[in-house]
DNA sequence: GAATAATAGTGCTAATATAGCATCAAATGT
DNA sequence: ACATTTGATGCTATATTAGCACTATTATTC
């Protein structure tokens, strides 16, 4: 299995436990239920005693508990976790405030979603009828080439990332993807700019590279509604980087 | 150094690349600013090469980044792991809807903490003039000892654990702690089953072992007011793990 | 500006941490 | 009840990694 890495260029040395581990780690979370070791080797393709070794030690270090019957679900140590990161991320609130100005705006639905493996995951998901704590975290995982916030991420993934990823675990995943006419739409929606979801939700990127996505989603888009909402779209992206950057001083 | 751990059975063969890989993640998280290899293996007691190997591979990963005076800050991965593990942790989902509760009931500021190492992450502080989006994660780790969050998380862990946490660093974190003292304000608050500070807040554990630690904060809290306080927090408190409860199903 | 000190990063290699096979007890499936 | 699968571990060969020594670069000192 390929696991993402992110800079073409690796460490002289670079340490494999920790990759490994790291990928358990967000197995784990992902899984949102307990899931037995050999289950979860199996998912990762992975021999069987490591990865039961690696969800031992994050269980010694709090991030994952074992429950009565065998299996692992996450630990404790995971608040601190989410707490650090989402202190050293400063995306979430960064984008809260602008989220709120372009819910007002649009009255669409708005989401932030960032990209896992092929799922997108979303810090924000809901409407001008949502409060914001209920907005905050979607709840599942969603596919990404199925996702407007997917797919204008993997639109800057190279090719060969792209074929990787769907290449393998086709079965496993939920269905077979297509994979060059998966190619064919993302170059569509790299050329555009924007990932546009069967007209229901439209997403631009957040960074370049993408760190995460901002979509608006509603019953129905309109071509004409397209670029406006593009543009307000790409405006919140970019105050929402000024203001990560004013957060990192 | 001691590394926190919060099984006292190890597994088998603990995967020591895993923990101090997560060691010096998340202390690059909380540097909050660039940090040199060096600088950060003077703090973690470590020996160079291995700091600076695992914050290659964490940049190889995506979860720090090199800048280009050659020093770390987070990286790009840092939002799918704070996305992921708050998706995991439910924790501040849960507690945000019960919080706004409690602020209006007290017209108090209310902060919502996890203890790393010897500072509180705030995953939420604020009152009520203070838009929930601007007041989840508060800017600063904050000293435990100094702050009633920290101070009944640490009541809830064992009298080694925490001498050994104090013990070490002492100049390096901002001056001398008397252990014996703190040791003894722990056990009162153990006892009492409340922190307080300064008269100024007052804190319950979520959780037994405590999770995460629920506070409310203001000028001066009277003796009279402490007991209908500590049983609103703890309502909000047990609220908060039953929400989590529904919501790991 | 030159000299000195500190830094990040790497090659190399000894050694130690770890991967994986085999095994066992417990749990699940038939 | 028996068969299969599971999680966990011991053991040990070996692959990964820790750390020494070194280099190029940057920062500090004079």
């Amino acid at each position: 299995m390929d696991e993402q890495t992110y800079t073409t260029r690796a460490p002289a040395q670079p340490n494999q436990s920790l990759q490994y581990g790291t990928e358990c780690l967000l197995q784990l979370v992902s899984a949102g239920r307990p899931i037995g070791s050999r289950e979860m080797a199996r998912e990762l393709k992975r021999e069987h005693t490591h990865v039961n070794r690696l969800l031992g030690t994050l269980a010694y270090l709090g991030l994952a508990e074992r429950t009565s019957d065998r299996k692992y679900i996450v630990g404790p140590g995971i608040h601190v976790l989410s707490a650090m990161s989402l202190r050293g991320s400063h995306l979430l609130t960064s984008a809260l405030p602008r989220i709120r100005t372009l819910i007002e705006k649009t009255g669409m639905i708005v989401a932030l979603g960032v990209l896992w493996r092929r799922q997108v995951c979303y810090l924000y998901h809901g409407g001008p009828e949502k409060s914001m704590e209920a907005a905050i975290v979607g709840s599942d995982l969603y596919p990404a080439e199925r996702s407007s916030i997917g797919m204008i991420m993997l639109a800057q993934r190279t090719k060969e990332y792209v074929k990787s990823l769907y290449q393998e675990q086709e079965k496993d995943m939920g269905g077979e993807i297509n994979v060059n006419a998966l190619l064919q739409q993302l170059l569509e929606v790299r050329t555009q700019g924007y990932g546009l979801n069967d007209n229901t939700s439209l997403a631009v990127a957040i960074g370049s590279p993408p760190m995460a996505a901002l979509a608006v989603a509603t019953d129905m888009i309109t071509k004409e509604e397209i670029p406006l909402l593009v543009k307000q779209l790409h405006e919140t992206a970019d105050g929402i980087l000024v203001d990560m950057k004013n957060l990192q001083k």
